[in-house]
DNA sequence: CCGGAATAGTTGAAGCTTCAACTTTGTTCC
DNA sequence: GGAACAAAGTTGAAGCTTCAACTATTCCGG
């Protein structure tokens, strides 16, 4: 076992920095999401995929992934968004293994709702006290992560 | 209720890839926590707060401030800490409402373990593949985001 | 100095996530 | 063609977080 190599001062505060910050913003998003409109922001980024998605409906596993949620863990939430009637699931007819998600019309009003709001509180409390050029920063450093981070997992 | 201003189409790719990114780093550094050395992020932040203050102890509101983590949370995390002899907690004789929570020599020990590891997966997973000044920008505009979330909270 | 408000922290229940085990279906290769 | 292996999802239990209610103590205005 190796001599343990510390950040520098400099590179320690801004990984606190972005620690700190990231758990407390994206823990303002998620209050503000439950207590207006009834979602966690888990079960908003569901939505917003498929959504996105053709026909609004996707496979779970595939869903999982855009979601960065384990296959567990979505089986759970599709369940309760499903009890909700924001989403539906249906097998897949040429894999037999394979399940649909798809949103239905009322997750998908639900969604044109919680995101005004939500996209709101992006903007105060990120976007706008972030320079532009942080921002692009911030995208290419997190694109980066992400290719590295997916190499492991 | 005024029309939604959506994010532009960069903006939207930066705030996603910060989103996707973060989740899955931390997700990450939290496994491998667990795995190796049996503590999550949250259990690592507590130690690492503790092993910073004056005799290794603070007052439960202020590390759970330091922390961000609930009060609620804290006690419970504490409770747990504490069982496998990590943490020692002692009421304030000043304030008798008040409550210490002090690193044992065993949590200490543990952290130093712990630590080697987790700065060497930060490295590679974050630092390693940011350019230094992405990095500085990261930590710029998280900065400002605490300040920006903490009038809110 | 007393009664009400505020602060510190804990608690138990409910809710969400993780973990490991399991079922079903598809793929490979001999 | 069928045995072994892999892939897609689900499930229940255990673990962690959130929420609301609670105790105990301190602060503050009259």
């Amino acid at each position: 076992m190796s001599e343990t190599r510390w950040l520098s001062g400099p590179q320690q505060r801004d990984w606190r920095a972005f620690v700190d910050g990231s758990v407390r913003l994206l823990d303002v998003l998620d209050q503000s999401l439950k207590t207006t409109h009834g979602l966690s922001m888990a079960e908003y980024e569901i939505l917003v995929r498929l959504s996105e998605a053709p026909e609004r409906k996707l496979r779970m596993a595939q869903l999982a992934a855009e979601a960065s949620q384990s296959r567990s863990r979505l089986s759970h939430t599709c369940a309760r968004l499903e009890s909700k009637g924001l989403v539906r699931r249906e097998t897949c007819s040429s894999d037999k293994r394979g399940v649909f998600a798809q949103l239905t019309d009322e997750g998908f009003h639900t969604l044109e709702r919680a995101s005004h709001d939500h996209v709101t509180a992006v903007r105060d409390l990120f976007v706008d006290v972030t320079e532009p050029e942080d921002l692009e920063a911030i995208g290419r450093a997190f694109t980066a992560i992400i290719k590295r981070v997916d190499t492991v997992r």
